[in-house]
RNA sequence: GUGGGUGUAGCUCAGUUUGGUAGAGCGCCAGAUUGUGGCUCUGGUGGCCGUGGGUUCAAGUCCCAUCACUCACCCCA
C-alpha cells in the first residue's frame, strides 16, 4: 500500500457529525447579522504581505513570526490572511465604500492562517467571523457592535458562560500622554522586567501591562492607570459606552489592563472570554480603530469591529452540551430485486423533487439490512418496493415509530409522507 | 522556538511494573427471522502494537533514535 498522506499540522477536517454544529452556528450568525443590517463581504484568502505588515503592525507577533508568506512567480510577496480586518478595510478603500454611505456595516466569516504551535483552541488554519462598522466616531456605534455579538451569544444559549471585558485606550493624544507617564514609572526598574517587556518598553509599552510574567506583574502593580490619562473627549466617549451597555443590561467587567495585541486599536477595546475553554480563553476580541483606514491609504475614517473564533465558540457550546441532533431522513426506499430499480429511481426523483429527503440501498443488500440502515438514519418512513408491489403499482409503507405497515399506491404514499411532515 | 504527556482494531481504552500465542466494550457485517428495523442471543470482519534500529532463544513490553498527536509557555480568535 502506498504511504498515507496526513493532514497538515494544526489543520482540521470538519466531518459529518461535526459539520452540523458549524451549520447551526453559521445560520445564527447570518440571521443576527442580517437583523442588525450588516452586509456580508468576502475577500481573498491571500493579500499582498504589505497589507498586513502595515495594517496589523510590524511589531506584533502575528506579523513578525506567525504569517504564511510566500513569493509568487511574479516576485510579489503574498501572505495567507492572518486576520480579516485589514482585508475588509482594504476592500472598503478600494471599492470607495465611503462614497456610498456615511456608515458602512459589514460582516464576514472565513479561514484564517497563523503559523503557531497548535494547542487547545488554537490552530494553524482556523475560522473567524466578525463585524466592522466603518464611518461613525460615536460611542453608540461601539455599543451596537458589542450588542451584536452579545445577541449571537444569546441566540446560541451561551451568554451566561461568557464574560465581556472592556477598557479604553483613548485617542492618540491620551495614549501618548499615558505612554510617557508609564515609561517614566517603569524606567527605574527597567532591567528587572522580562526580556520581551524590555523590548516593548521601546516599541509598545502599553503591552507590558498585560504581561503574564509574575515579576512583570509585581513591577507594574502600582503603575499609573490609563483611565486617569484619558482626555475629556476620550473619557466622555468611554463613559457613554459603559452607560449604554448598562441600559441594555449587557454585563461587563472593566479591565484597565486590557490592551489588545494589535497595534491599530483606539478608544474602546474589548474581549469576550469563557472559562469553558483552556488557556486560550478569548472567544472574541475587538475595538475601535480610528487610525487604520488612514494608515492603509484611505481618508481618515473612524471604525470599530470585532472578530470571533469559530472553533472556540464551538468549544464553548460543546462544553455546555449544546448539541445539534443528527439529521433525520424522511424516507428510506427499500428495493428488492434489480428489476424494480427503474421504478424505484423514478419514485425517488419525484419524492426528492417534492422536498423529501430520501435514501435507498446501493449495496444490493437484504431487506433486513435495508431496514437496519433506515433505522440507523432515523428514517420516518420506509417504503418497500418488491416484485409483487411493482406488479400492482403499489408500495408497502412502514411507519418506523409505530412499526405499522400498509399497502398503498405510489401517489398515496407520497401524499401520506408529505402530510405527516 | 521551549517544556510536559500520549501513540495498541473504525472509536474509547486495557495489556508495559515482572519480556513468553495481541485483548475488551462500542461500532460494522451476518445468522437466529427463505421479504421486515430498534431489544436480545450467537458468530464473524477488523491490528507491520506510530516508524527505524538495538539487546534477547523470544520484544506491544527493555534500550536508543525518529515521527506524529496533545497540553502548556510566548501570544492570540
Amino acid at each position: 500500500m502506498a504511504e498515507k498522506i496526513q493532514r497538515i499540522k494544526g489543520t482540521n477536517d470538519i466531518i459529518p457529525g461535526e459539520i452540523e454544529q458549524w451549520q447551526q452556528l453559521e445560520q445564527v450568525i447570518q440571521t443576527v447579522m442580517t437583523r442588525f443590517a450588516y452586509r456580508e463581504i468576502r475577500t481573498p484568502l491571500f493579500e499582498r504581505t504589505e497589507l498586513f505588515a502595515r495594517g496589523v503592525g510590524e511589531d506584533t507577533d502575528i506579523v513578525s513570526k506567525e504569517m504564511y508568506t510566500f513569493t509568487d512567480k511574479g516576485g510579489t510577496s503574498l501572505t495567507l490572511r492572518p486576520e480579516l480586518t485589514a482585508s475588509v478595510v482594504r476592500s472598503y478603500i478600494q471599492n470607495n465604500f465611503q462614497q456610498t454611505s456615511p456608515t458602512v456595516k459589514l460582516w464576514y466569516q472565513g479561514s484564517i492562517f497563523r503559523q503557531e504551535r497548535p494547542q487547545k483552541g488554537r490552530f494553524r488554519q482556523f475560522h473567524q467571523f466578525g463585524a466592522e462598522a466603518i464611518g461613525s466616531p460615536y460611542p453608540e456605534t461601539d455599543v451596537e457592535i458589542i450588542s451584536l455579538f452579545w445577541e449571537i451569544l444569546i441566540q446560541l444559549g451561551v451568554s451566561d458562560s461568557v464574560t465581556l471585558k472592556i477598557n479604553s485606550v483613548g485617542d492618540e493624544e491620551s495614549r501618548n500622554a499615558y505612554r510617557d507617564a508609564l515609561r517614566a514609572f517603569l524606567k527605574p526598574g527597567l532591567s528587572e522586567l522580562s526580556e520581551t517587556s524590555q523590548r516593548r518598553f521601546q516599541t509598545n509599552p502599553l503591552r507590558i501591562l498585560d504581561s503574564k510574567d509574575p515579576q512583570d506583574k509585581e513591577l507594574t502593580r502600582d503603575a499609573p492607570r490609563l483611565l486617569d490619562y484619558l482626555n475629556d473627549s476620550s473619557a466622555q466617549h468611554y463613559r457613554t459606552v459603559l452607560s449604554l451597555l448598562e441600559s441594555l443590561d449587557i454585563p461587563f467587567q472593566q479591565d484597565d489592563r486590557l490592551v489588545r495585541g494589535l497595534d491599530y486599536y483606539t478608544h474602546t477595546a474589548f474581549e469576550f472570554t469563557s472559562d469553558a475553554l483552556g488557556a486560550q480563553d478569548a472567544v472574541c476580541g475587538g475595538g475601535r480603530y480610528d487610525g487604520l483606514i488612514g494608515d492603509l491609504g484611505g481618508s481618515d475614517t473612524p471604525a470599530i469591529g470585532w472578530a470571533a473564533g469559530t472553533e472556540r465558540l464551538l468549544l464553548v457550546m460543546e462544553a455546555l452540551g449544546k448539541k445539534v441532533s443528527e439529521p433525520a431522513l424522511d424516507c428510506y426506499l427499500a428495493v428488492l430485486g434489480e428489476a424494480q430499480r427503474p421504478v424505484a429511481f423514478n419514485l425517488l426523483r419525484e419524492w426528492r423533487a417534492a422536498g423529501l429527503s430520501c435514501d435507498t440501498d446501493l449495496q444490493r443488500r437484504s431487506l433486513k439490512a435495508q431496514l437496519r440502515e433506515a433505522n440507523r438514519q432515523n428514517a420516518r418512513f420506509v417504503v418497500i418496493l418488491g416484485e409483487s408491489e411493482r406488479e400492482k403499482s403499489m408500495v408497502q409503507i412502514k411507519f418506523m415509530d409505530t412499526g405499522e405497515q400498509t399497502e398503498m399506491s405510489f401517489d398515496a404514499a407520497l401524499k401520506k409522507m408529505m402530510d405527516t411532515q
